[in-house]
DNA sequence: ACCCAGGAAATTC
DNA sequence: GAATTTCATGGG
């Protein structure tokens, strides 16, 4: 993989095994948007940019060098070799190699810690389309204003000195104070998200449990999107489904280290196939 | 009006 | 303790 910088933009050269609409609009991050020629704007780490795609080549405008190596290089998890994982766990399942062949550009995300628990926070009984819309309130309203109308997440320093009635203007209804608990353990250092990255799994579990509306989706999720926990399975209502449709006599256990990934080709074929569940 | 949405807390049995 | 209800909001 290369990375060659121009005036205000880079082009990644050797990226394989991605698709931005499968990786970035496959309800894991909530802060992209496609444009009509394919590419997608985006806001991660306080910086906005855009990102197009053309066979091998990702470009990454309003980039440099520095920002790939520290930021998009592990954001799009380009050190993980995902045709090699995808052949490993397609032999654990005919459905999961169907559903791993169905959209082979997915990628993990390695998002901001505390973005993605927040977001996953706000997940709960709630759909894509509205998440998106009280995710981008929350950054208007509280994040840091990064460029002419572009905002980054707020920190957890920012939201914990915020109450509930705080955040009407988000139409988040009763996840407010969940919101407020995550950002005041956050910032209090009770609960500590960098922790999460090497505890074992479960206490890293009970470690994020510890914040009120955080139950084990939630903190799932957090730790496979925010923290890089690959081996995290989070079972929503569409999974819960495929699980007893598509896969009755096996369990999160069963699909290995990169559970995770497996999770995600199963979501993202479930929600592509929703006749499957008639 | 009714049901559901990348759930979890509160209540009831 | 396990099962059920409630929690805001918006779209179909």
């Amino acid at each position: 993989m290369v990375c060659n910088e121009f005036e205000n933009y880079v082009c990644v050269d050797g990226v394989t095994d991605l698709d931005l609409r499968q990786t970035l609009d496959c309800g894991q991050s909530f802060r992209w948007t496609e444009n009509a020629d394919g590419s997608f704007d985006g806001i991660a780490f306080a910086k906005k940019v855009r990102v197009k795609l053309a066979g091998n080549k990702l470009y990454i405008e309003n980039s440099n060098k520095a920002d790939f190596e520290n930021i998009w290089k592990s954001y799009f998890d380009f050190d993980l070799d995902y045709g090699k994982i995808r052949t490993e766990i397609s032999k654990i399942h005919p459905v999961l190699a169907e559903a791993a062949q169905y959209a082979p550009g997915i990628r993990i995300l390695q998002q901001e810690p505390y973005e993605a628990l927040c977001t996953f926070i706000i997940s709960q009984n709630n759909n894509i389309k509205r998440i998106k819309g009280i995710v981008q309130r929350l950054c208007e309203c509280f994040g840091e204003e990064i460029s002419e109308g572009n905002f980054a997440f707020p920190t957890p320093q920012k939201m914990a000195n915020l109450t509930a009635d705080d955040l009407a203007p988000l139409r988040a209804g009763f996840r407010n104070r969940y919101l407020i608990d995550a950002a005041q353990k956050v910032n209090s250092g009770e609960v500590d998200l960098e922790k999460c990255r090497t505890l074992d799994y479960e206490q890293a579990r009970k470690e994020l449990m510890k914040i009120t509306g955080v139950g084990v989706k939630v903190a799932d999720c957090t730790l496979l999107f925010g923290l890089h926990r690959i081996e995290a399975f989070p079972v929503d209502v569409w999974m819960k489904r495929a699980m007893a449709k598509l896969f009755p006599t096996m369990t999160a256990n069963d699909f290995g280290e990169y559970a995770g990934i497996a999770q995600q080709y199963i979501f993202h074929y479930s929600r592509m196939h929703p006749e499957l569940f008639e």
